[in-house]
DNA sequence: CGATTTTGACCAGCGC
DNA sequence: GCGCTGGTCAAAATCG
């Protein structure tokens, strides 16, 4: 018997037409087409952002480092800078720079990184989802804030001194500002950038960063980024990722989307079909 | 029953 | 010294 093979390519022109309504298709696929189109577009603008974002930050650390005899004091007004109020940045800077009081000066060369999560406006937990595993170990309401703030331990390790500490931002409900302090001594491979599954805990917010949260579309999968992690990695490194990220979760969209899949398994089917009765 | 969360008490730094 | 504030502790409660 001659071995067969199947064309799976979506020659849609060969495609009878009492098999699919081809112009709905051609349509669905002209309209699929402007949508990636302009989903690319949208990418390369976040891009251009982030890369800029990034400039601006280096810029900043490299005069901090320059202005490191100035009195602590002094250098709050400018951490004040980098403050919610942007909404835009993630920094990330040594404890040493940072305006809470020294309480364990053991760990002078641990770093404090600010990161902002979108989550639901009713949403009241303060639950992060960033693959790490976390133990609270106190709630507090602060004096600049009406929110509680929320403090964590790194449980994913017994010796580990990473802490978290997580806040609703003063400006946007939605917004949880998210502050890590030190460095995790351990691996862990959930914490690496991955597509998260929503069923485990919807309380829990994810841990995106506001960029990506704003050109999310309602219904597509939502993105995990470990921010703390990344900012380890070179910034060609994190951008190919996030690049990459972006891709899949667009595919996903794509064959998330009932009306794209059912017209792709009707194409394939048509083809095979057509194929079959060919060979008759 | 162990792990986790809640929450009031406590501690330490800072400003007055 | 005192009060305010942010951060941490630890016992009790809750959960799986």
């Amino acid at each position: 018997m001659e071995p067969t093979c199947v064309d799976t390519s979506l020659n849609l022109n060969v495609i009878p037409s009492q098999h699919i309504d081809l112009a709905v298709l051609v349509e669905e696929l002209h309209r699929l087409n402007s949508e990636k189109k302009r989903l690319t577009e949208t990418l390369n603008q976040v891009c251009e952002n982030y890369d800029a974002l990034q400039r601006h930050l280096s810029q900043l650390r490299e005069k901090d480092i320059e202005k490191e005899e100035v009195p602590l004091h002094k250098r709050k007004d400018c951490m004040n800078m980098f403050g919610i109020s942007s909404f835009t940045e993630c920094s990330t800077i040594t404890e040493e720079e940072s305006f809470k009081r020294p309480r364990n000066n053991n760990n002078n060369s641990s770093k404090v990184s600010k990161v902002l999560v979108r989550t639901e406006a009713s949403d009241t937990s303060l639950y992060v989802r960033d693959g790490y595993q976390w133990r609270k170990y106190g709630q507090k309401v602060t004096r600049d804030n009406p929110s509680p703030r929320a403090y964590f331990k790194c449980s994913y390790a017994p010796t580990c001194p990473v802490k978290k500490k997580v806040q609703k931002s003063l400006e946007d409900q939605t917004i949880l500002v998210v502050t890590y302090e030190g460095e995790h001594n351990h691996g862990n491979d959930q914490a690496e950038i991955t597509l998260s599954s929503t069923s485990q805990s919807e309380r829990q917010a994810e841990l995106v960063p506001i960029s990506s949260a704003m050109v999310r579309s309602a219904t597509s999968p939502s993105v995990t980024l470990d921010l703390v992690q990344s900012t380890v990695i070179n910034n060609n490194a994190q951008k190919s990722s996030i690049q990459k990220l972006l891709i899949q979760q667009m595919a996903t969209s794509l064959t998330r989307d009932p009306n794209f899949t059912s017209a792709l398994a009707t194409a394939i089917s048509g083809r095979i079909l057509d194929h079959t009765n060919s060979m008759e």
